[in-house]
This record gives structure tokens, sequence and C-alpha cells, in this order.
DNA sequence: TTGTATGCGTTATCAT
DNA sequence: ATGATAACGCATACAA
């Protein structure tokens, strides 16, 4: 059987009031009474249940973090952030996958609920009214991360989808490209694809170049989706170069056209979006706009830290810098 | 406030036991009597407290998942298959990185312990005396993940890493190649890489070609670690082939070997290990041996909850098949 | 400085 | 079938 407060107490003849107080180091205790504790826990290996804890101060030191999938390429730096910064103020973190089931992802929260956290890191493509009403219902400090909400009614932490991607396509007009394909996600609503398509709209308008739906393709944000999505566009006619809304369809969309003996930079120019550790190792290295993953988890788990210790923030909506990483697969003038 | 059962039990007038009995399903209670009980809940929107359900019941259903760095790469496949069981059987994962560093590794220990988890998945390169002697003293349902003690004393999950290697070595040589060089993580020890180094041994002796200490290196997994150690041994001459530890040294190796206008697989075969997300999307694509992390994840997660609810195991020691995915990094004969 | 007693939200035993 | 109550392990207000 494993040593309670009340084992000690016996054990160092007082009561478990004190032991609890040099546990917690507070209030003031005489030195001797202290070392006879400090004894007792030593010698029966005594270690604080956190459960009984945390049901005694409502708080338990842990915070859930809800994500669409770890095994996706960009959220495991996303999370290795937020945990760290948790590890260094004594939280750690329970992980939830969703695959972007509106079911699983409210099925997590209530269990997150349930289990007392303190917070979570919420990671969605949407934010559904339904899963919103729940959100609000549970009445949990929450910090949306790789995402804003589009009204704005969660603290968040993203980066300016529509402006990077804007500037990436501007940065392949630069290069020369006239007829530049987008591929992506979903063109509905509020996510991260979508405002990357309108960043390449915006681009395009800038620059005089008529928005021709042919040249899009919207089937996922996977290398499978960029591998059939060039060859759907591409029976339609050649393109000089292909934004992607993520480095996996880039990666596809090369795959496939080296297959018909396209080559890339040469022939066509490919970007990417994200900068996942795959992105420099490829063959040719991905030119792409780098997400700084790994500060969007620990910013945004300082943030959800300080909501959580009630403390004002400077900032509810935190735009991150992006960067336009030049690698190889993009011709250069 | 959030409702509480004692707030149940006003609402529909009856004691706690009752309500406690609706929400846990045990004994029979009263058709009547539960509907009401179900309508306080509603109405009052409650949850129960899982926290004080677990200070009583001693169960928390959660599990600890200890793991050396989420971010680097092979890590999130196993984990996604560890959850995806644990959340079948309704318990939720805590995870945490230590990077190998043993101290961290004792602390998450200890914390995980404090928290009450029903058990936890362990994954770390070398268990030293001191951490063995620790999850002895803290009691804790374990299963070791993607390795295997030594002294067999944890229930574990693994391939067979030696044989694995050594396959992969002869599949070299039967392609032709005589000189072929191994770069890997660490040499000392029983951890996966150093097994791996064994494999590499063996293979060469059951073709009577001798061990070359000048053929190896044993700098780090990483990318960068291929990149420079290659650059080491190549410089004492040409080498037919190169078996790496891991995808991302074979990586490395193969990026840094075209700096130099060397071209795998016409001039030198590449081999890497674990076949990452990458390995496929690589150019070349990476011949390698598959690790199935999903499953380890998965399998492992299935063993410790039976050890949890104290079901016989029907085996200690899992080996799973690995599979070698022949592509275009090592020239066909 | 230390001890007693109460409550955190449950489950479960024992009555009724 | 239902209710009263103890106990899980701890923190803390109040007394001493």
């Amino acid at each position: 059987m494993v040593a309670s407060i009340k084992d000690v107490a016996k054990e160092a003849g007082v009561s478990i009031a004190t032991v609890s107080r040099v546990l917690n180091e507070v209030d003031v205790v005489n030195i001797e009474t202290k070392k006879k504790v400090m004894g007792a826990i030593k010698k029966l290996g005594y270690r604080p249940n956190i459960v009984a804890r945390s049901l005694k101060t409502q708080k338990t030191s842990t915070i859930g973090i809800v994500i669409p999938d770890i095994s996706s390429q960009i959220y495991p730096e996303i999370v290795r952030g937020a945990e760290d910064v948790a590890n260094i103020y004594s939280y750690n973190i329970i992980l939830c996958n969703t695959d972007l089931d509106i079911e699983k992802e409210q099925e997590y929260l209530k269990v997150l609920k349930e289990k007392m956290v303190d917070g979570v890191i919420y990671m969605s493509n949407s934010l559904e009214p339904e899963t919103m009403e729940l959100i609000k219902e549970l009445e949990m400090k929450m910090v949306l991360v790789e995402a804003r909400d589009k009204e704005d009614r969660l603290p968040s932490i993203s980066i300016d989808n529509e402006k990077a991607a804007c500037e990436a396509v501007e940065y392949l007009i630069e290069k020369g490209n006239k007829k530049i394909a987008f591929i992506g996600g979903s063109n509905d609503g509020y996510n991260a694809s979508s405002l990357r398509l309108n960043g390449y709209k915006k681009a395009l308008e800038k620059n005089s170049i008529d928005f021709d739906e042919n040249l899009t393709a919207f089937s996922g944000l996977k290398t499978i989706n960029g591998y059939n999505d060039i060859c759907v566009i591409w029976a339609k006619g050649p393109v000089d170069a292909v934004f992607c809304a993520s480095d996996e369809i880039a990666m596809g969309v090369i795959n496939s056209l080296r297959e018909k003996g396209i080559k890339v930079p040469e022939d066509v120019s490919v970007m990417g979006f994200d900068d996942i550790y795959a992105a420099s190792t490829f063959y040719p290295k991905l030119t792409t706009i780098a997400q700084p993953m790994y500060d969007m988890g620990s910013v945004g788990m300082r943030m959800l830290i300080k909501m959580i210790n009630k403390k004002e923030l400077e900032e509810e909506h935190y735009v991150l810098p992006y960067q336009l990483i030049e690698r190889d697969s993009v011709k250069k003038k």
C-alpha cells in the first residue's frame, strides 16, 4: 500500500495538518518538526496524491491539447512547443486526436472538463456553432492555435495566412510565372486553407491576372491530393507554377509531375506552405512559407497559463511572423 | 458554479446515493425516479467530476506516454496508434517528452505516479539501473515500446532490430555491394541503434566480409549526423553502399553525396531504417526497413490496458514483423 | 507553532 | 428500491 499523508503524520508523531504545511511550504513550521516530517516522508517513500489535492484545490495542473492528428507532420512541433512551456510551469498535457470529427471534438472537450483540466489548447479548422456553444457551456479556458475564430470569440495564435499566401504568389509572379495554379484543402469557411486561397486570389488581382477556376483544386492537404489534383489541372493544359496550401501537396505535385517527365523547377515552379521537416530534405528542396510551429505551441501555452492564473493578456490575438524560404522548387528568374 | 451530484439529488428530490446509482447504472433503480434524476441532470447540465471519482475508485482512466521527442518523426505514429486504442477503451493519455534526459524521465515518472495514472507506455533507448529502480519502487504498470529490456524485466513491444539490420545488409550484399558503411546513433548498450549495428556485423560475417571500423560512424540518428558522418567516411575512400540506422541519416547521407556530385543509387546505394513519412516522398525514394510504428503503439496500449485490468497476457514480449521496402535508393542488380 | 475538523465530489457499505 | 454515511487523500479555517 502506498503511504498517505496520514501515515507520514503518524510516523512523524504530528498531525496531518503539519505534514501538509511542510509539503506546501506554507505557514511557518518549527525547524525540528519539519525535520521529523521530512524524515518520515523519506522513510515511507511518501508522495503526495495529486488527484486528492486537485479535488481540494480545484486545480489539476493539466492542460488538454485537442488536435486533428498528431501523426500529421505539422502538429508534432506545435505540441512539442506547447509541452515544453507546460513543463516549465509544471503542467502536464493530455493529448486528444480528433481527425477533425466534430463529435470526437465535443466528446474530448466534455471528458477534459470532467477531468478538470485547467485549460485547453484547441486546434481545428473550423469552429462549428454547436462546438462553440459547448465551449461556452463548459466554461473552459481555451486558446485557439493555428487558426483564428472568424468572430474572435476565442484568444488565438496564428499567422496571417492570407497575407502569407499573397506574398508567396506574388513571389511566383515576380519570378516570371503567369499561369499559376492553386491546390488546397477546402474553399469554404474560414480555415487556413481558405485564407490561403484568398491570398492567392488577391495576388492575382493585384497583378491583373484573371482568376481561373480551372486552375484550382481542393481535394485535401495530403500528398495524395497534390498527386492527383495536378493531373486534373494539367489535363486542361500546362501551367507555369503551382502554389500549394501545404508542403505535402507540393511534394505530391512534384512527384506526379516527375512521373510525367516534367521537371521542377525547370519546367514548372512549385511552392509549398508550412515548412515541415520533409520540405528541406525533399528533392528538390521546397520553396515554401515557414510557419513558426514550435512558437505557435509555446506562445499559445504561455498565453493559456496566463489566463489560468488570471493574469492580464497583453494581446488577445497573436499573429506570429512567417517567412518565405527560398529553396529549389521555384525557378530563379 | 458547476453542479455536483448533490445539486442533482436536491433537484430530483432523491439522495446522492440514488443519483450515483443511475449515473453508474448499478443496482436497480425505479424507472420513475430514474427519469426524475435524468431530468435533473439535464436541467442542471450536470457532469460527473472524474477527479473525485478517481480519488474514490483509485483509477484515473489516464495513461502516461513517456517519449523521447514527439517532434522526432517516428514517434507521432506510435503515439497515434496508442491514443487510438486508449480512446476505444475510454482512456486518455498524458504526453511526456524526455529528450532521453534521465532526470526528466524520472521526474515525469514520479509526477505520473502522483497523478495516479493507471499505467505508462515507456519509450527510451536504455533503461538505466537507477530508472529501473525507480520504476520498481513506483510499482507502476508499464510496457516498453520500440525497445526491449536486455533482461526482460518489463513487458515490451519491438521488432527484431538485429535480424532486420542483418537482412538489410545482406540485401545490399546481394545487390553486389562489398564495401558497406554503417552510420548509426550509438554503439554502446542495448538500444535499437546498437542492435542494428550488431545485425550489420553479423551480415558481414555471414558473407565473409571483414568488419572495418573506418567504415562506421555513430554521431547520432538525425539528418545532420548522416550529412556529416558520410564526409568523414568518404574522406577515407569511396564505398559501395551505406546502411543507415535511420531514414533521417540516410537522407542526410544522400544530400551530402549529391553535393559532392555523387549519385544515389547509380554511384552509391543507401539504405535507411524506419520508413518515416519522408522516406517515400524523398528523392530518390528510400529503400528501407519499415517498422510498424502505428502497430507498436496500438499493440503496446492494448497490452497495457490488459495489464491494468489484470487480464492474463498471452505474450510478455511482442516482436512485431518488419518489412524490407525496395524503393529507389539502392541500385538494382 | 501545532492540532482538530470540515469539505472537495464521488462510490459503496450498511441500514431501512 | 432508497437513504444515510463513511472513506478516498488532501488543504485549510479556526482553535488552542
